[in-house]
DNA sequence: TAACGCTGAAAAGCTTTTGC
DNA sequence: GCAAAAGCTTTTCAGCGTTA
């Protein structure tokens, strides 16, 4: 399969037709050479321009980038989580996102960490390509947070179960007695239950769109900020190289430049911290406030708190160390 | 110069604590 | 278990600076 120049398809996810796109895209996650050819021909340029344009990074990393996806996407795996329950466009997005976020990973440990490594056999082997994913490793951790979770959660009275899951009813689903046990304590019918639990979920939903685009800020302010400090490393060398009197004088706007880059660093650092200090204060989290389940459950606010603090004292226990499970 | 984004103060809403 | 008070967090909005 040969690769096309990016630049030769202006635009070509709005203007395809969206069951032809379909098909595309089916007949790629089935490894068809033809198809994948295809696509890279109408996409290029979209997966070239991706990285300047929501990523702000400059043309050489967006070729780097360019040839890493490429790379990514020519064995047509990725093509099979394409269920077509969302557009073409938000998931060929989504796709690229995360292969930007896993190119950076990978440049930063190329930049920071030994590219060649031995097994415990001795064998060697190439970094990059061989070793674990790290997120795999992190996915087992939660696969036990979450085993230690469940458990937790099914030896809790019916009572504190169904507080607890109606708090993180985003995430959770209740069971048939569960959903008896809030019918009856409301005194409303379950099919009644359903229907606001539906509901709340979707003005739930609003939140989480709110923290997906957090978490989008806090990658992009990062990428700025590196991007930034690249652009200060060049204004300080040419600074530092400056000998001639012509030069001298442009030497002047370039500090002041340096000074501009210096104040935008460290705004952007700030507005990054400050985003990472919420998440980890679990604000990411989509919780329904007290008012709700109160309101379901036809209790005052201060019982569902005492109630979701004997709930996270249960869940504490059962997993010593972690304040709260879904943070 | 308009649009956008950030900041800080005030108001509103939410959660926790306390006393019964 | 409940209600009220206290404390904390979030939201709103005006003012200001930055950017295209």
């Amino acid at each position: 399969m040969s690769m096309s120049i990016p630049g030769e398809h202006k635009d070509a996810i709005g203007a395809t037709d969206v069951d032809e796109l379909r098909e595309l895209v089916r007949r790629c996650g089935h490894k068809d050479r033809e198809a994948l050819q295809d696509f890279f021909e109408r996409f290029s340029r979209d997966i070239y321009n991706f990285p300047m344009k929501v990523f702000h990074l400059d043309e050489d990393a967006a070729s780097d980038f360019y040839l890493y996806a490429f790379e990514r996407l020519k064995d047509g795996g990725r093509f099979q989580s394409f269920e077509g329950r969302s557009s073409f466009r938000t998931w060929f997005y989504t796709v690229l996102r995360n292969l930007v976020i896993d190119w950076m990973r990978t440049v930063r440990e190329i930049e920071t960490i030994q590219v060649t490594r031995y097994d415990d056999s001795g064998n060697e082997y190439s970094l990059i390509e061989n070793t674990a994913d790290p997120r795999s490793v992190v996915s087992e951790v939660d696969e036990n947070i979450i085993q230690h979770f469940h458990q937790a959660l099914s030896t809790m009275p019916l009572e504190l179960r169904s507080v607890f899951k109606l708090s993180y009813i985003f995430y959770l689903e209740l069971s048939r007695a569960e959903l008896q046990y809030v019918a009856e304590r409301s005194g409303r019918a379950p099919e009644d239950v359903l229907r606001s639990v539906a509901r709340l979920r979707h003005q739930l939903s609003e939140k989480e769109l709110k923290n997906i685009s957090a978490e989008d800020k806090i990658t992009s302010l990062y990428l700025s900020v590196i991007d930034l400090k690249n652009r200060r490393d060049r204004l300080i060398t040419r600074i530092a190289t400056t000998d001639s009197e012509a030069s001298l004088s442009a030497d002047g706007s370039r500090q002041a430049e340096l000074e501009q880059v210096e104040r935008s660093i460290r705004k952007k650092y700030n507005q990054r911290e400050k985003l990472l200090y919420k998440k980890h204060r679990g604000h990411f989290v989509v919780r329904t406030p007290y008012r709700y389940v109160a309101e379901l459950l036809g209790i005052p606010e201060g019982s569902v708190s005492v109630l979701m603090m004997r709930a996270n004292d249960r869940i504490r226990q059962a997993h010593k160390g972690d304040t709260n499970i879904l943070r």
